[in-house]
DNA sequence: GGAAATCTACTCGGATACCGCGTGTCCGAGTTATGGTGG
DNA sequence: CCACCATAACTCGGACACGCGGTATCCGAGTAGATTTCC
């Protein structure tokens, strides 16, 4: 289990699929979204459910419906995303042993209580330096990668399955 | 639950007090550094252990045992600490999602398992940054923030609860 | 042919089950200094 | 006075219990477009 779930990897995936062209769409369902990368629908379903919360993305409900994103790829960084699905857990929980030190015996001096514990100081400036480098990649970088590697036959077969399974159904 | 787990707050609010005048002293036993913090011996046991694996810390048996650092304190960074106890946990865990897409129908092709996933590299360079932020500081480092904050009578407070201890016992 | 009813596909949100991992505890074994005991 | 033995204090390492949260699934409700039915 690591501190970024697969919560936010399946979401980030499906968001580039929904960062139009060339390699996505600009509209899709939940159902294909999952079923593209062979993920539970209810999952994603939920996914997307927090993702709207945080006004990433808007749904357009009932028939051939389905999610659309809130901004531009450009505007969206994968901290967003990150935030949204995962909530702002923070990376280090200080416990505050400082306080509880056996010389204070129970009544800890108000110095020790004191602004910021010494060691959670430190996580939160490694948080920080964590967080900068999230925030400073968004959903347009991250299409313009995969772009970079993927075929350029890759983004038109994506556009053609989804049509295929509307098609069908 | 956090990323950082509380035995590395543990493990280095310990460390701190090996780490030598004024704060602390340079060698004590489990129970001691236990018992200064309200933290179970067992526990704070098993952490000493991870970290003298880790080559930390050095221990000497028996009687009057106890544990010391194995290094200077300018010589041993947080991230040392963080790996030693919680391992080298990665900040998130790709599942290769993009070889699972439905447009492949089961065989990717070379291209989409090549090299490392667009998503996966963005975590690994936040996990980068993070690191690097976590092995600027030293426990000497904290120690002289420590030092900082506490009154001068501190330290010698703290050697003396230690002595009055095993002089009890 | 147009309006109303039905159907279908989608989102929304809560409830729940499963399971791995962090946290914390317990115990037996090995090691070394200390104190007591007997020759 | 010295050698020997028992005891205490400490580390070492495995085993295990507990609870929380991430992952995943299921289901009922609400909504809106598409289709059919009926006047």
């Amino acid at each position: 289990m690591s501190h970024i779930s697969v919560g936010v990897e399946y979401g980030l995936h499906c968001l580039l699929h929904l960062s139009g062209p060339p390699t996505g769409v600009t509209v899709a369902s939940v159902r294909d979204l999952a079923d593209l990368q062979g993920v539970s629908i209810d999952y994603v379903a939920k996914l997307f459910t927090k993702l709207r919360k945080a006004g990433l993305t808007v749904a357009s409900e009932g028939k051939n419906g389905g999610f659309r994103l809130a901004k531009p790829a450009s505007e969206i960084s994968v901290l967003d995303v990150v935030h949204a699905i995962d909530g702002v857990k923070p990376l280090f929980e200080c416990r505050e042993v400082r306080v509880r030190c056996a010389v204070f015996d129970g009544n800890a001096p108000r110095w020790a209580a004191q602004g910021v514990c010494s060691i959670h100081e430190v996580m939160l400036e490694a948080e920080q330096r964590m967080h900068e480098a999230l925030a400073r990649q968004t959903l347009a970088d991250l299409s313009r990668r995969v772009d970079a590697k993927a075929p350029r036959s890759y983004g038109p077969s994506v556009v053609r399955w989804m049509e295929n399974r509307s098609g069908s159904a």
